[in-house]
DNA sequence: TCTGTACAACAAGAACAA
DNA sequence: TTGTTCTTGTTGTACAGA
């Protein structure tokens, strides 16, 4: 029932998306409950599951949204939408129909419990061996572009990766800096369990590593 | 109602920074209502403010919580809480006791609330346009403190902020390292019209604004 | 299968009391 | 200044209809 009454004293605004009346924000941007769902389940697949076949120059209104996914997604990022909001599953209710579809494997580990969306996409990758690793493969790689990019800043730079004495490196620095703004690498750095490798990329051996590699790719 | 009652079928956990039962995250850390609201408090401020007694290493616990914010506030940044959750202030209700303590200077802007040295730059600008422009000037905010971010990464590596002759100084090519990972950083330093100043930020004389800004925040 | 609606779960800020 | 309670806002899930 908060939903409903206390919209009327609000701020009439509209979905930046399509247009309709909207009041709150969502993912980052002003838009309506139907924007905001369609954003949540396709922006993890990405604008490339979708492919405009009018040229990708799409209107997006409230008749028109439902024609072009592709288009209507990229609106959505260029507004300003982010995944980063996102949240791990919660709590399941108890469904009102108690029809069980899946059965849990006695094996596998804990049930029920809140994930996050890395989570997720990681336990599917460790459930079924066989084909689902390709977001985790696809995380990993994400992560390691944005390492060695930080290893290219700083070569350009022609800075200094670790610090002396107990001041803390460059590479850790830039790093650190840019957690503060990536939810996702901070997940990533956090929770070791999730790495493929299981070493942490800012241990000096590490660094070592990305310099040599990085050392032909560097164009001054 | 939402609050009290369903807390009991979840899963018990404890509060990261006191250690008693809590069931959610705030500011990206499960914490019990007390350590939240501690840390909205108190996180702006920044740990310079406070000043342990005790060597800096005192235990928080439910007892011992209050003794010293110095090492509490530490713990909530140690344990991951971030203000990058911080949202704005909400439109304040007419309070019960309508004695009114401060009267307010009709030029100069509220007073009273809390205000992070950010928002104090902001501030100026910000009454004096009218509404309907709280987007834009949320992203400012959020554009500001991305800059300021990189100008503490830098004081703080103790990296000079400009280049010499042609070469690309530390701060555009950290603001350049941003740019890849952010899609809205790169929009918004691409179009100039979504500015409130129309300035860029990586010239040369915002960039020493920037410095002298920070000079007194920086701990080194 | 995709979309939209309703609602519950979670998280953030404000008000109030001590 | 701290802790508690209330209110508001934001996100996820269930379900129904196209």
């Amino acid at each position: 029932m908060p939903n409903k009454a206390k919209k009327l004293n609000l701020d009439p605004q509209e979905c930046r998306i399509c247009g309709v009346p909207a009041v709150y924000s969502h993912f980052g941007v002003i838009s309506c409950q139907p924007c905001k769902m369609f954003f949540k389940r396709n922006a993890n697949i990405g604008q490339a599951a979708f492919i405009c076949k009018f040229g990708g120059e799409c209107e997006i209104n409230e008749n028109t949204r439902h024609i072009c996914s592709s288009c209507r997604l990229d609106k959505c990022f260029k507004c300003g939408m982010t995944i980063d909001k996102f949240q791990g599953s919660r709590q399941t209710k108890p469904k009102k129909n108690a029809l069980v579809k899946v059965q849990i494997q006695p094996g596998s580990a804990e049930v029920g419990e809140k994930k996050t969306n890395i989570d997720l996409m990681l336990i599917a990758g460790q459930r079924e061996v066989d084909q689902k690793r390709e977001p985790l493969l696809k995380l990993n790689e994400k992560i390691i572009i944005t390492l060695l990019d930080v290893v290219r800043f700083l070569s350009r730079q022609s800075l200094s990766f670790q610090g002396y004495g107990n001041s803390e490196g460059n590479f850790v620095a830039t790093i650190n800096l840019l957690r503060r703004r990536d939810p996702v690498l901070d997940q990533w750095l956090k929770e070791s369990s999730l790495r493929l490798f299981h070493v942490t990329y800012l241990h000096h051996d590490s660094q070592n590593e990305h310099i040599t590699l990085l050392s032909r790719v560097v164009i001054k």
